[in-house]
DNA sequence: GCTATCACG
DNA sequence: ACGTACGTGATAGCC
């Protein structure tokens, strides 16, 4: 069936603006703004590639479109402030784009873009088209039918994402059928587009009477007829406001017969102006663009004199060795249900220099083929981001074994403060080649390329993956061996990779039910505060906008003002717990904050992540992300979990082992400081651990110059904050917003520690001094990282350098140590039913069967304790519990 | 994408 | 006189 795509120019332009906004590249030579044109040929790219649509329309606003409903009513879009000149001056901009593509753009002096899509996809749809609306909007949803969908532009973990919308998703979402949704409107209004709306009716009354009469028109014949339930306050608003719900209606109905799509014929995609086009974009400077559909002879730029060939081969002609050099080509997965949504499609191996071979793997059995290669321990295993397919073999039952050289990993290594360690830019920066330039261009890829079926093989692409592989293994094990983190690379970050691989494919058990039910219940709250605070503020706003929230209680209310931020007002909890005492509503909204977080992040973030399956969730643990060695989690982060006080804490609730399994959770006491005391060689610390003294108590002791029985409950929390704030490299000012105390105050704390822990002040200057010397800090274990910071001619750039030198080696040797923990755990399991199922920087947790409970709680507190050798003893405190929460 | 906010160690 | 404690990730708003 044919498909039309229709795009909702200006909201589209909108989003992109403000999605590119910082890039302060995307202006041309002259200085005129292009980024939301950028993002919008971005966006509409992407959503060209994924519907493939032979029907195009592009809706725009007119500067007097507005006005047909400001006529019936005079606040209609009052308050929209035009767009900004940076913005609107890019307008006419992409119209010129759009039409030397020949794609159809419609703007009409008495239609709005939104009825200018409606007209166009009722009609299409008339016609037996498929239509797709892309749109930043949810009111579009009102045309919504079996044949037309909306899709919605979302960034979500960086990457744009297109959330679709059908009728089931709308019913899923409001309750209501998605013509309804124009009767919602009418009765609860819309704040952004100035809709009146019937006062106090909100979404879930409107919902509710929706449900119930259907139509305005119904409900209010039935109030006339006196045959409704409906009473008291409710009543007496719906009755007083009929004008205004009825005028609501006509506001927020999307007209969808305008008399402007007589010809649909005119909407076909055909070829672009490709001289035009080619103008424009050089004009622009858009070269990704000119590359993509290959507008530019690259006649002027130098080819690399490399010459790949990629042979096909069969499985069975295979003869591998010593050493598998391989790439993996995957294609995004139907299958829901994957751990990881990708599925082999094909394999590219090194065989010598100028041999490379290319396997097809698009039968699901074919990759066992290689089975016996994938686990044989004799054959080293080189690739890239080998954890990912670790977890994608373990799906299809064979275990990775040989795992020895991951150029991902190598990377990090060698910079861990680089922010991409993808192949194209290790193999730019490690081999000064261009992959992109390598890879033979497809003939046809102007207006073809988006009819590309996404899963057709690229074997030229992986086989140049492949050679680039295996010349970074050669280069970057040379520089590695050169600074002296080979060991480090070997015996920790290269066997790492299996255990974080087990630990995603593993994965998290989580009670859906539970957390959903708590889901729920929040919810109901948050209606309850939502409302409290809106009759506190005497109006309706968006509490999560920190801008409109800032007008409500430093303009409406005029309640003081401590802070400012870039934006306007700061309205932080630090800030808002100080202004408590002047109004009620503060106290809401920290409550409204602290439950939407939690329903937000950690209830509706959480449930899409729990795979159905196996109930469980399958975080990513990334080995190449922090600068100092930690491990991060992602797609959801399970290391930030609620645990600390309140009730986010119930979150943990949902978290429980299998069936006749049992969690061991242990975390190490104290390890930073223990880290610090070793490598400070100071003595009153290391003895404080070796006598297994509360350190915070001693310290309070010491700065404070009381006995130790005689230190208070404050004075320890002091001295814990100056411990702490001796890892992050302390300053008086952090310490003084830390305790709330003065400058002076918490300078005397610091130069009393540093008089009392004189080790520790001179490791502190010692480490600055070597690290301005050599431009990197090492942990115990040489992991490094380079501080050029140090060398600025910025003062706070350069005092950030000194505290980077000072925290690296304690939260980086940690690390190290809770790493070399791990792959000892992993190993002393074998012979156990027990699995490690999360990490949190000093803390593990294991999944095991009840019967072997005591054997894992030994072997896993035995293998962090002895992970390392220490001047001072590594501490673990150990707990079994039923739930995460349980786990003290 | 950037900013503000808030969750964790 | 400046504006600051270290390391992360997710969500929502921006119009």
């Amino acid at each position: 069936m044919d498909k039309v795509l229709l795009i909702d120019g200006n909201s589209i332009m909108n989003r992109a603006f403000y999605g590119i906004m910082g890039n302060k590249m995307l202006t041309t030579s002259d200085g005129r703004y292009t980024n939301a044109v950028y993002g919008f040929l971005t966006i509409m790219f992407k959503n060209m590639e994924e519907v493939q649509p032979q029907y195009m329309v592009i809706a725009f606003d007119s500067k007097t479109a507005a006005n047909t409903r400001k006529q019936m009513y005079e606040g209609y879009k009052k308050n929209r402030h035009g767009m900004p000149n940076e913005l609107a001056e890019q307008m006419p901009l992409i119209k010129e784009i759009l039409s030397a593509m020949n794609i159809k753009v419609v703007e009409h002096a008495e239609y709005e873009g939104d009825d200018i899509l409606g007209s166009f996809a009722k009609n299409f749809a008339r016609n037996g088209k498929d239509v797709y609306i892309l749109s930043g909007d949810r009111d579009l949803f009102q045309l919504i039918e079996d044949n037309i969908t909306v899709r919605i532009p979302r960034t979500k973990m960086g990457k744009t994402e297109t959330e679709i919308y059908n009728k089931e998703k709308v019913e899923e979402e409001y309750g209501l059928e998605p013509i309804d949704l124009i009767e919602l409107k009418a009765l609860m209004g819309d704040s952004s587009d100035e809709i009146p709306g019937v006062p106090k009716v909100g979404p879930k009354t409107g919902t509710n009477l929706i449900k119930e009469y259907k139509t305005i028109e119904n409900l209010y014949k039935a109030l006339e007829e006196g045959t409704t339930k409906i009473a008291g306050k409710l009543k007496e608003n719906l009755i007083n406001n009929k004008d205004l719900a009825q005028l609501s209606k006509k506001l927020g109905t999307i007209n969808i017969n305008a008399p402007i799509c007589d010809n649909l014929e005119e909407a076909k995609v055909i070829e672009w102006d490709k001289t035009k086009v080619t103008e424009i974009f050089r004009n622009l400077n858009f070269n990704r663009f000119l590359d993509r559909f290959n507008l530019v002879e690259n006649s002027n730029v130098k080819k690399e004199e490399i010459k790949i060939e990629v042979k096909e081969e069969k499985i069975e002609n295979l003869n591998i060795k010593d050493e598998l050099i391989f790439y993996l080509e995957t294609k995004e997965s139907s299958d829901e249900s994957k751990i990881i949504k990708k599925d082999i499609i094909g394999i590219g191996i090194y065989i010598n220099a100028g041999n490379i071979i290319y396997i097809s793997l698009k039968e699901k059995t074919d990759i066992l083929k290689l089975k016996e290669i994938f686990e044989s321990d004799k054959i080293k295993k080189i690739g890239y981001n080998i954890k990912e397919t670790y977890v994608l073999l373990k799906e299809c039952g064979i275990t990775l074994n040989g795992i020895y050289y991951d150029a991902e990993i190598a990377s990090y290594i060698l910079n861990p403060t680089n922010t991409k360690h993808n192949i194209k830019e290790i193999a730019m920066q490690y081999l000064e080649l261009n992959l992109d330039e390598l890879i033979p261009k497809k003939e046809d890829v102007q207006l073809n390329m988006f009819e590309q079926a996404k899963n057709v093989s690229n074997k030229e692409e992986i086989g140049v993956y492949v050679y680039a592989l295996q010349k970074l293994y050669e280069q970057t094990i040379k520089q590695i061996k050169e600074e002296g983190t080979e060991k480090l690379f070997n015996e920790i970050e290269m066997p790492l990779v299996k255990v974080l691989g087990e630990m995603q494919f593993n994965g998290m058990m989580v009670e859906k039910e539970k957390l959903e039910e708590f889901g729920k219940n929040l919810k109901e709250r948050l209606d309850t505060i939502k409302k409290d605070i809106y009759n506190l503020a005497e109006e309706e706003f968006n509490i999560n906008s920190t801008q409109q929230l800032g007008k409500i209680l430093f303009e409406k209310l005029k309640l003081t003002q401590p802070k400012k931020n870039k934006r306007g007002y700061a309205t932080d909890v630090e800030t808002l717990e100080k202004i408590k005492n002047e109004h009620p509503i503060v106290e809401k909204i920290l409550e409204y904050r602290s439950l939407t977080k939690l329903n937000s992040t950690y209830v509706e973030g959480m449930i899409p992540y729990i795979n159905s399956k196996d109930s469980r969730i399958h975080a990513i643990f990334n080995q190449t992300i922090t600068a100092t060695g930690r491990i991060s989690c992602t797609e959801p982060n399970l290391q930030n979990i609620p645990s600390h006080e309140g009730e986010g804490k119930n979150i943990k609730k949902a978290f429980k082992p299998k069936e006749g399994y049992i969690y061991i959770d242990a975390d190490y006491s104290q390890i930073e400081l223990r880290v610090l005391a070793h490598i400070s060689k100071d003595e009153n610390m290391i003895n404080a651990f070796i006598n297994n003294e509360d350190i915070h108590r001693q310290v309070a002791s010491k700065v404070f110059g009381v006995p130790m029985e005689e230190v208070t409950k404050e004075q320890r929390s002091k001295a814990k904050a100056v411990n702490f704030g001796i890892i992050y490299g302390i300053t008086a000012f952090g310490l003084s917003e830390q305790l709330k105390i003065d400058r002076k105050q918490s300078q005397e704390y610091i130069d009393n520690y540093l008089a009392k822990y004189s080790g520790i002040k001179t490791f502190m200057d010692e480490i600055v001094k070597k690290t301005e010397e050599s431009g990197y800090v090492e942990t115990i274990f040489g992991r490094r990282r380079y501080v050029p910071e140090l060398k600025s001619n910025n003062y706070m750039v350069r005092q950030f350098g000194t505290r980077v030198a000072m925290n690296t080696p304690i939260q980086g040797t940690a690390a190290d140590i809770m790493k070399i923990a791990m792959i000892k755990l992993y190993n002393n399991l074998k012979n156990v039913d027990a699995k490690i199922v999360l990490q949190v920087h000093d803390e593990l947790i294991i999944e095991v069967k009840e019967e072997q409970k005591e054997n894992a709680k030994k072997i896993l507190k035995e293998s962090m304790e002895n992970a390392t050798k220490l001047d001072v003893p590594l501490k673990v405190d150990i707990s079994e519990a039923k739930t995460w929460y349980d786990a003290k």
